[in-house]
DNA sequence: CGCACTGTTGAAAACATTCAACAACGGTGG
DNA sequence: CCACCGTTGTTGAATGTTTTCAACAGTGCG
């Protein structure tokens, strides 16, 4: 619970190395996804004034399930986790959020996830009534909102799909093509396609155990579809062979 | 694909009595969830009348993942069960909509997900433009929609807890404690709790197979923790115990 | 009455987990 | 600087759960 420790130092620079330069906000528009970018340069510089610009540690808590939802977030720089945790020894991570991703922009009382990052991270992080303020001026920015809080809930009944009905196998796939495909949007280099985050991390991500993570990825690496590399791996099938490569 | 057929001719009297009597709107301010319950009196009265109240019969398609989202929906009686199918063969069921509840309220260009009836329903429908401009008018009706999709994102949380982090017995148990209550809620009567859903949709929801599901009931049944009912379950220990009673 | 379907149960097989051991790695303290 | 230590990652063997394959009962319908 109040483990807050860093992971081992090596995967500091690991993550640094993945989370290369500080972007700055005005061109987050590379990215089509993410509430930011919804927003028109003009509203994202106003609303990016009212809050503030927050470095994180690796493995800090943004906020933590059922705690009342203050403020929301938003990803500049590195890998947030947001996590589902149930007596405390089951964890089932909902999303990694990436930069430009906004965090509990819909939230209602209390955030019903709870939000870490991984690695050092640069969050952008504004109290809940300036925010509300600030959109009952722009209506239309409300849009944004509905359309960021949808895109979640689409990832989300794409994740329950992989939860309820991929094999483990299939499950490492889908998560390395989709992973990658979200860096490359963000114009990160993918090759070798950097792995922020920890196996367990992976394995409370789809719903396996950190074992069959191991065994599953050493078995991708053995047909031939990955290589597995410190921190990173290489995907030697483009994402739709590596997908059908298992099925 | 084409397969609309109904289910056997006992199963939807089962859902008549399940389903009984066609709540007039006015009174669906009786649940504290949903999309409609969401609005005022008067918002709920005008903005009904701009779409109509459509019946539909058993297992007929709303709509259809990947096709454009022309129009959104709501359930005003019945109930409505939303999925995400891949090759023909594996579905899973992201949720079952019950009355009051909005459909694709928040849906950007095309369905995600597919929608489905459960036995006959009533249904409330309207084109995407007149919920626009009505939207339009009315600033603070988005923050209903943002509420409403807010929800569903949470109901997805749990629901992938459920899929990645539960043994059978507990997605058994989980299930019928929060549709009980999900039907509680909306005044029905759950003593025995109707199950108008098939023994497949309930699989297809906890990512489980068919055989499964029946076993898992049968074991929950033998320890005295339900009893089933044709169409129906009685549960014997509270909510609370139900799950207690698998650990 | 037969047919198609849902629901149920059994046995075998596949899959993922658990338990266990060990290697690799970096950080810390001597 | 190096040895120790805790952590993460990896692999093996045994276990347990879930699935698969199969058979059969019950039901409504044509």
């Amino acid at each position: 619970m109040t483990r807050e420790r860093c992971r081992a130092g090596g995967d500091m620079k690991q993550q640094m190395a993945a989370v290369p330069p500080l972007v700055p906000c005005a061109t987050a528009s590379i990215q089509p996804t993410g509430f930011f970018a919804r927003l028109n340069f003009a509203d994202r510089r106003q609303l990016m004034a009212l809050g503030e610009r927050v470095p994180r540690g690796a493995n800090e808590v943004l906020f933590a399930q059922g705690a009342p939802a203050a403020r929301c977030f938003s990803v500049i720089e590195g890998v947030v986790c947001l996590s589902r945790t149930v007596g405390d020894h089951r964890r089932q991570i909902t999303s990694f959020a990436l930069p430009g991703d906004g965090l509990e922009v819909g939230a209602q009382q209390r955030h019903e996830v709870s939000a870490a990052t991984i690695g050092p991270a640069l969050v952008w992080e504004i109290a809940r009534d300036s925010f509300a303020q600030f959109v009952s001026h722009r209506p239309y920015v409300l849009q944004a909102v509905v359309a960021s809080v949808a895109a979640d809930l689409t990832e989300a009944h794409e994740q329950m799909f992989s939860l309820g009905r991929r094999p483990a196998e299939e499950k490492l796939a889908t998560f390395l093509a989709v992973w990658s495909e979200r860096l490359a949007r963000l114009g990160r280099d993918v090759d070798p396609l950097p792995l922020p985050m920890s196996r367990k991390d992976i394995a409370d991500y789809l719903g396996l155990t950190v074992e069959t993570v191991c065994r599953t990825l050493a078995k991708l690496e053995r047909r031939g579809a990955i290589e597995i590399l410190p921190g990173k791996v290489r995907l030697l099938a483009d994402p739709a062979g590596l997908l059908q490569a298992c099925g």
